[in-house]
DNA sequence: TCCTCCCGCCAAGCA
DNA sequence: TGCTTGGCGGGAGGA
């Protein structure tokens, strides 16, 4: 008894995906002294047994023999059946696995040339790629139509494809992220899973009309065939099925990916679109897994052309399969990312300026008026941590800690900033630019007594032609304006989508002068937790039920409003008051940017909003807003020279920085380096934390929490606890620490931040909490020696700050 | 249990 | 009418 079956299937593996060349693999005379090639199954072990009985290929005699061959298969097979019994027979098969579409496609590939040349066409005909490849038509066909999509082949006739190979795959993609960017795909996926968000929290899926309103409207449901001038699409059944086929849906899958950044596509968000965007309201189960199959199916011959590879996003919801695009990028067409008319919320300013200001608006929201911002995928294993805590802790409503869940959400905000403003490094000549760049003329002064608000209008430098790309935010209390840099290779980043944290974008950007086409300036303006997305169980909404009962019919809208209208003062983070086009722009709103403080830099007067301005557009967004903004950390623009940005990588949350956001980043340039290892100035980190804290209200204004040495390496204390252990919405426990540890691979060291919650110390006070980073080998749980300041912030020689408990006295709605 | 996706039925449409 | 094409979903292997 042997066991030929795996012994035919491997070595063939092995021969095809080592052949080179097609032409190589003809059919090879089948030797007797082994068993037919390859019976997968014993079904088609019979079938290709009576197919080489035919008389056709065979003589009288061969049929004999192979008869004979037949039944002595046959009877071995019925040997090995007896004696192998059950299970053991069935392991003698080939696996899924050797059977998996992939690896056919595999097979199938390795007969081509990746780049035929044009003069000898390679043409297929199916009936020997089945009869090679020892499979099904069926199945050659689903590789076909992925490859039709792509332009690799195309169809001659019946039975008969020819083969381009990748010639025209650049082409194709290029076609496919335009089509997709027309479709508004980024807007269908985000739309989707703000829905299933708040789908999550209102299964009775009240809001699922809008979702589909908007869907059904946006999009049409019946996308065609995107073809590419002279590579003409002859579909077997061109009318009926074409629009169904697996054709258009591997495009349409593609398209997902060329136009979500970072290109990675869930197939849930995946299947859920090409069902159809208009159907999303009768989306049945079955539907759903069909798409899905058929999803998975393209998936695998896209993996096989290595376009694609299949990686886990983790989501609130657990995780999920989805799949990167690891094809070549596809360079937008320097038409599409022209500064086109925008449908941007914000009037054209009554200014001499608005020509750059309305340029700069369409800098801003070069789609449609809609620029969405999500977080950096490192952050994504912290968000899911908080999303599960802010659940868990949902039950609690009244634990004795608190604090805003808003306040976890723009720190979480800020680090993800802090983290791009390590990720982004720049040069020092660029940093002399964006300093050069916040001159007087093209930065708006704020004027305090017409800023009721704090949305700012974002002021921007004039044309950068740089690699990064400043926004300028002024901030009215301290008169000293924020420069958001956005390196343009992350402005676009986006990562997987977290409901419940999110910016909103300003609508109205009273920006100047941005005129850069490939700049993508993103401008935040943060908001308080997320509202918009919050559904009517969540915590915070729990939490205030009490307070400002809604009815189940408010809207989101009216629900960010209620609750924007209902933050004091005092809060700690900007709201942007909601609107008609809250819904729309509350998306994903993390920017991948970094916040430099520009003291040095004043403000010009002709670039800000008038008080016509202020009035009839810029305090829309405005009057809602309170400052959350204590303070501000002086930086001269010599510091901005000296800045060492390196990059990092987080650790101990599991916080990874994906492989391609490091690469992404721009090497540190020696300048760079040489001067930060030189220079006296301040550290960057430093400065990034100082920011953070004052802009989270965590200190006050000119509060410096020494930071030195910056790159101290601390072994990850075991004592210090998740972030989820202590997140979210509203509650944190009381002595939990939050600790962040960084990596920098050029200093090679670890950087540890760490953030400790502390009983309150006086009765009517919630809470405390403590920042306790660049900690000292003592730990978090070393009691520190507290010192108090005459502002109430404490410090400890350790470097830990104890921050002044009012600060800290959040409460949601 | 869920993910993954093979497998083949069978209908549409072509030659 | 036979054959090609391919939508579709059951259900099984695998994690």
């Amino acid at each position: 008894l042997k066991t030929p079956l795996k012994q035919a299937s491997t070595s063939q593996l092995v021969l095809t995906e080592r052949q080179p060349d097609c032409q190589s693999l003809t059919t090879p005379p089948k030797p007797k002294e082994t068993p037919p090639a390859d019976p997968w199954t014993p079904t088609s072990n019979l079938k290709m047994l009576i197919s080489a009985a035919s008389p056709e290929i065979r003589s009288r005699e061969q049929r004999r023999q192979l008869s004979d061959s037949s039944s002595e298969v046959l009877q071995t097979k019925h040997c090995l059946q007896e004696h192998l019994l059950g299970d053991e027979y069935e392991k003698s098969q080939p696996s899924r696995k050797e059977k998996s579409l992939g690896l056919l496609c595999h097979k199938f590939l390795a007969r081509y040339p990746d780049y035929p040349s044009p003069s000898q066409k390679s043409y297929i005909c199916l009936d020997e790629v089945t009869e090679e490849l020892h499979v099904e038509r069926r199945r050659i066909y689903d590789i076909v139509n992925v490859l039709e999509s792509l332009h690799m082949v195309s169809r001659l006739a019946r039975n008969r494809y020819v083969w381009h190979g990748r010639h025209n795959l650049p082409q194709t993609l290029q076609a496919l992220k335009k089509v997709g960017e027309e479709n508004k795909y980024i807007q269908q996926i985000q739309m989707i899973k703000r829905r299933e968000y708040e789908h999550e929290f209102d299964p009775d899926g009240e809001r699922n009309e809008e979702m589909a309103s908007s869907f059904g409207s946006s999009e049409q449901s019946e996308m065609s065939f995107v073809e590419l001038p002279g590579v003409e699409f002859r579909a077997a059944s061109v009318n009926g099925r074409k629009y169904k086929s697996l054709r258009v849906m591997s495009q349409k899958f593609v398209m997902l990916f060329l136009v979500s950044t970072p290109q990675i596509v869930s197939l849930e968000v995946a299947a859920k679109i090409l069902i159809g965007e208009d159907q999303l309201e009768d989306l049945d189960k079955s539907k759903f897994k069909t798409k899905i199959r058929r999803l998975y199916d393209i998936a695998n011959v896209l993996s096989s052309l290595k376009l694609i590879k299949k990686v886990h996003v983790t989501e609130e919801r657990g995780r999920k399969p989805a799949f990167k695009w690891t094809g070549p990028e596809v360079l937008p067409n320097t038409q599409d990312i022209k500064l086109e008319a925008t449908s941007t919320t914000c009037s054209p300013p009554i200014s001499e300026s608005i020509t750059s200001k309305e340029q700069c608006s369409k800098a801003l929201f070069p789609s449609k008026g809609k620029q969405n911002f999500t977080r950096h995928s490192s952050l994504i294993k912290l968000v899911k941590s908080i999303e599960n805590d802010r659940r868990k802790i949902q039950s609690a409503p009244t634990s004795p800690v608190k604090i805003s869940a808003s306040t976890y959400f723009f720190i979480i905000f800020l680090l993800e900033t802090s983290f791009s403003l390590f990720l982004s490094q720049m040069t020092a000549e660029e940093m002399q630019m964006k300093c050069a760049l916040s001159s007087p003329e093209a930065v708006p002064k704020p004027e305090p007594s017409q800023q009721p608000a704090l949305s700012q209008p974002l002021g921007a430098c004039p044309a950068s032609h740089s690699s990064v790309s400043p926004v300028i935010l002024p901030h009215p209390q301290s008169g000293v304006s924020y420069a958001i840099y956005l390196h343009p290779s992350q402005a676009h980043t986006v990562t997987t989508y977290s409901p419940g944290f999110m910016l909103q974008p300003l609508p109205c950007a009273s920006v100047t002068g941005m005129k850069s086409s490939n700049s993508k300036i993103l401008n935040i303006i943060t908001t308080e937790e997320g509202d918009t997305q919050r559904g009517p169980d969540e915590p915070t909404k729990s939490l205030a039920a009490e307070e400002r009962p809604e009815t189940k019919s408010e809207t989101s809208s009216q629900r960010c409003l209620k609750r924007s209208q209902a933050l004091p003062e005092s809060n700690l983070i900007k709201r942007r008051k909601s609107d008609e086009e809250s819904l729309d722009t509350s998306l994903t709103f993390f920017p991948s940017g970094y916040l430099i403080p520009l003291t040095h830099c004043t403000h010009g007067t002709k670039a800000e909003c008038s008080t016509k301005e202020k009035a009839g557009v810029c305090s829309v967004q405005h009057t809602a807003y309170s400052s959350p903004i204590t303070g501000v950390i002086p930086m001269p623009a010599s510091e901005l020279k000296t800045v060492n940005i390196p990059a990092f990588h987080i650790t101990p949350l599991n916080i990874m920085l994906s492989p391609n956001s490091i690469a992404a980043a721009p090497v540190l340039s020696n300048s760079c380096l040489s001067s930060s290892s030189t220079s006296s100035a301040p550290n960057p980190s430093s400065s990034a934390l100082n920011f953070m804290l004052q802009h989270i209200g965590l200190i006050p204004a000119g509060v410096q929490v020494p930071a030195n040495p910056v790159l101290q390496h601390v072994p990850v204390s075991s004592q210090s606890e998740n972030i989820s252990h202590s997140s979210g919405s509203t509650n944190v426990q009381e002595g939990k620490v939050i600790e962040l540890t960084f990596y920098s691979p050029i200093n090679e060291s670890n950087f540890v931040f760490s953030l400790q919650f502390l009983q309150p110390k006086e009765p009517q006070e919630p809470q405390a909490v403590t920042e306790n980073f660049f900690r000292t080998p003592g730990g978090p749980n070393t009691e520190p020696a507290l010192s108090a300041n005459s502002d109430g912030t404490q410090r400890t020689s350790q470097g830990t700050l104890y921050i002044p408990q009012r600060k800290l006295e959040v409460s949601e709605d």
